[in-house]
DNA sequence: TAGGCCATCTGGTCCT
DNA sequence: AGGACCAGATGGCCTA
């Protein structure tokens, strides 16, 4: 019956495999005999493998055996297995069909197990997902983006209080991105308002520079202020359609440390906890509209408040997959005007503030 | 179509 | 015995 089953191309493997080794059990089962593959595996047996192991390894495939006929195969077991000297330990034990059905139940219950540990190592991963720069619901890091960026962002925080330095921003990028995949750093890097390209020419040349067990941020000539718009101060820009993106606010941390506080991070604007020392105000489009393109488009706005007056004060960049293709470059045109803290408890102070939030 | 990522299953090991 | 954790295998999905 089951070999019919088998016989359906549209069939998994698995099922496949089942089909035909059940097949064999069933023909087997009405024989009162155990499956000819374990028969045949018995005359076969290498050296050093039991009957036990045997039975123990192919648990699935062995239907035979009420209790009472244990001890006779396993005797039987023992005289196949000629003078071999008797194995210590303890005795492996015939399957049966009642220890089969608790072994399989065991198995059940396990794998539910393990689903629920991946479930919830997953969510775990989905909340930092959320703390580390460049979050978005709509194209998640992966699993080891999350990990090394998460890494890299303890660095970089780690490093801002070590050095007691307002970090330069194409450094903190750098660090940030730094053993993450071109994608992912196109992506952080767009976060960031940068261009990846021309950051990561940089890294090219600069490397070591940024990133040695060393080194602190180094203080970039000009400054940057991060201000937040308001929804209707912001501008959009529009990503490629393979970067679908959306993203938090990101100047939580940079204003609360340098003092340009924005006064409602809470904003059900935001829905998640803001994370990184970005300076980006991402307005979500998508909040207000009920086009299902919204998905796939996502806004960005900057406030340079301190560019010279022939710059507007707001900026549009258009992001490519490959990257920023506005050949607006980052460094040309954002202007740092960040208030440096030189009382530091304070600036540890607002920190941590800023991750009890 | 290859490669990356992911979910799931599975068996092994360690611990309680 | 059973649970937690881990790593390998496998197949599905997606994208370049």
């Amino acid at each position: 019956m089951l070999t019919r089953l088998f016989s359906e191309p549209s069939l998994v493997p698995e099922v496949q495999k089942f089909a035909s080794w059940a097949d064999e059990c069933e023909e087997e089962d009405d024989e009162d005999e155990s499956c000819s593959d374990t028969e045949e595996r018995k005359g076969s047996l290498q050296e050093g493998q039991t009957e036990g192991s045997l039975s123990e390894s192919k648990e699935e495939g062995d239907l035979a055996g009420e209790e009472e006929e244990e001890e006779e195969e396993e005797e039987g077991t023992e005289e196949a297995e000629g003078e071999r000297p008797k194995k210590r330990g303890p005795k492996k034990r015939k399957m049966t069909k009642a220890r089969m059905e608790r072994s399989k139940i065991r198995r059940q219950k396990a794998n539910a197990r393990e689903r629920n540990r991946m479930h919830d190592l997953n969510s775990a991963l989905d909340n930092l997902r959320k703390v580390v720069p460049c979050y978005s619901k709509t194209q998640k890091l992966s699993k080891i983006e999350t990990l090394r960026l998460a890494k890299n962002y303890i660095w970089a925080l780690s490093e801002i209080l070590r050095s007691g330095k307002r970090p330069d921003l194409v450094a903190y990028v750098q660090t940030l991105c730094k053993g993450l995949s071109q994608p992912t750093t196109n992506l952080v890097a767009g976060c960031l308002q940068l261009n990846a390209r021309n950051f990561l020419t940089e890294q090219g040349q600069d490397a070591g520079r940024y990133h040695g067990p060393n080194s602190s941020f180094a203080m970039h000539p000009y400054t940057f202020q991060c201000s937040r718009l308001s929804s209707t101060q912001c501008q959009s820009s529009t990503m490629g359609s393979s970067h679908s993106l959306r993203t938090h606010a990101y100047c939580a941390t940079y204003d609360s440390l340098y003092g340009n506080a924005s006064p409602d991070y809470t904003s059900s604007e935001y829905d998640g906890p803001l994370s990184p020392p970005l300076c980006i105000n991402a307005n979500f489009s998508l909040k207000q509209d009920s086009s299902p393109d919204h998905e796939k488009n996502y806004h960005y706005s900057m406030h340079y408040s301190a560019l010279p007056s022939s710059r507007p004060s707001g900026h549009n960049l258009v992001f490519g997959s490959s990257g920023m293709r506005s050949g607006v470059h980052a460094e040309n045109i954002l202007s740092y005007d960040m208030h440096l803290h030189h009382d530091r408890a304070p600036m540890y102070e607002e920190l941590n503030a800023f991750f009890h939030n």
